[in-house]
DNA sequence: TTGTAGGCGTTATCAC
DNA sequence: GTGATAACGCCTACAA
């Protein structure tokens, strides 16, 4: 026996127009009304049918989350600040999590469809997909973490690192500790992370005229623990004198920690090892691992004031906004 | 301009009827009506109203999940398997990710409102919220990871492990290896997890008729790395000869254990480290933590085939399984 | 301050 | 196999 908005009007004497003022805390009640009325809710235990309300509901003044991952410690560390940010300005949060495979722009445009947001962000996107599909999206998006810069569009603003620098600032920092013979571990390159990244390994290593084979000194991964185990591996088979390894996340990074371990090697004595991204643990680890940070306050931050800006200015352009990174050391790099 | 089905049924010449048949892929309808009314739902790519549909269908024929904390890696590390076998089954699975300090009834009664799904799993729970609110719920349940047999519903089942058999092991494992001056790291005691594993730890000691002083040996702390560091640094501060502690989850272990690097001592030289729960990343650590694993593969099989059972035998009783776990020897233990 | 009534976009139940 | 139409539960003018 399901209990409607009517029934607590029939029971609370008023109608069904007071009970939902009531519900939805409008000022224009009385205290009287409100308080009868809410009485017969609590009785019941009454929740709006949310279907219902949306259905009719013009616009939300919501701002939607959609993250892809829900294991992605970065994003999931960004995710609070983000949330607590977007309700202080008076906005409602809402929070979607799809897998790494799922598609995030149907999952957004079903979204719009149904919770009509104010605007959308993009914890973890595919540039392939949104080149395809987002000319169908027409309000203010911010994609966190990569840039979407080269994708054009004018409702779509990024906030995220220098993806080739920070790869760059990795290597260098093996360099200057003297290591020759450095080993990477990525992505696949059809994605646009990844070949950023390894871009910004290559420069390094021209700087410094070291030569760098990608068919030997490259093993591409996924960003997971047991992948990068795997990737290590291949890295330690394949090159006989390896004194350094940089991994394109600290995920990877710890996967490859343990292939060094097992392959009988120290960590840094024989070996160094350089992570990405900065996410808590790495602090933690027994031997804390060098890492680019980054910087996820101000990502988090700046995402959620260029959001609201686009959807409070709607005549402005998009914004590709560059948060610098840091390299921490930690204790996996030594000089040689 | 947003399209609805009554567009897609005036330009395709069909009516709404047929075309809501078409998209809720009905047998009744003709090759002919489905190949030119999908021509124009892809022609705009259309996609229903979620609000409208949920709203007007009596029951859909989903599962939900309802996931309390997006980062528990043990949680996380189920759900796939889960989604899974789900949908093997037939069912649509709905995923629900809430805060740690979110009430999880409000949001399943909420759901039942919203959704109406045939049953709820729910990993990570408060037994308390259940106390008080779970009688206004009506459909099968499961509590996944920890027992629901106190709470005495009809309708709640759950599947767990024996909370305070497996930290009895641990502890056991570490008497064994002869170490006397161990430490506890838990949970705060008004929980039933933190209890029910303190209990277990206190058996062990009694069997070995070694003393155990609470006041001193247990430290209480929330399930993350950042307060299992400074549980551990309150510790050592408080015990002299401590030459072992017990986690009562891996993160809090692993938080632990940089803390005892940081003050100088060794692992497991100076002191013996064990957690709970077995999540992946125990293995790829420097030093693999000797840890107790829940064996999540069965804990998700049965889960999904009694909730399943429930659904489909709505007469038969509340089960509460409980599904063995094993010791799974590390490094970051060793023998006095 | 409160009540009334139309309609949000879909599905389900009828007829045909 | 297809079409018309009444709900679903709520919000929001507008009227009182």
């Amino acid at each position: 026996m399901k209990i409607t908005i009517k029934d607590i009007a029939r029971e609370s004497g008023y109608a069904v127009g007071t009970v939902s003022r009531v519900l939805n805390n409008r000022p224009d009640v009385s205290e009287t009304a409100r308080k009868s009325i809410m009485e017969v809710v609590n009785k019941y235990n009454f929740r709006l049918n949310s279907n219902a309300k949306h259905l009719k509901q013009q616009a939300g003044s919501s701002i939607a989350i959609i993250v892809k991952g829900a294991t992605n410690m970065l994003f999931a560390s960004m995710l609070g600040q983000m949330q607590n940010d977007i309700e202080n300005k008076g906005y409602e949060c809402l929070i979607y999590y799809i897998n790494e495979t799922d598609n995030e722009l149907e999952e957004a445009i079903q979204l719009c469809n149904d919770r009509k947001p104010m605007g959308i962000l993009f914890l973890g996107s595919n540039h392939q997909v949104f080149m395809q599909q987002f000319s169908s999206i027409d309000i203010p998006c911010v994609l966190v973490t990569n840039s979407g810069e080269s994708l054009n569009y004018s409702n779509l603003s990024s906030v995220s690192t220098d993806d080739s620098d920070g790869a760059r600032a990795a290597v260098e920092y093996l360099l200057e500790l003297g290591h020759r013979n450095i080993g990477i571990l990525g992505g696949y390159l059809d994605g646009p992370v990844a070949a950023t990244r390894l871009d910004g390994c290559i420069k390094a290593f021209n700087k410094y005229n070291v030569p760098f084979v990608p068919e030997i000194q490259y093993e591409p991964s996924m960003f997971v623990m047991s992948r990068g185990y795997k990737a290590m591996e291949n890295l330690l088979d394949r090159m006989d004198n390896i004194t350094a390894v940089f991994a394109m996340s600290d995920v990877m990074a710890m996967g490859a920690m343990r292939a060094i371990k097992d392959h009988g090697l120290r960590i840094p004595d024989d070996i160094s090892v350089v992570g990405y991204d900065g996410i808590e643990l790495t602090e933690y680890l027994v031997t804390k691992l060098t890492t680019i940070r980054q910087n996820r306050e101000e990502i988090a931050r700046r995402s959620i004031e260029i959001l609201i800006d686009k959807i409070e200015n709607t005549n402005s352009m998009a914004i590709h906004e560059v948060i610098p990174f840091r390299l921490i050391p930690g204790e996996s790099t030594k000089s040689l």
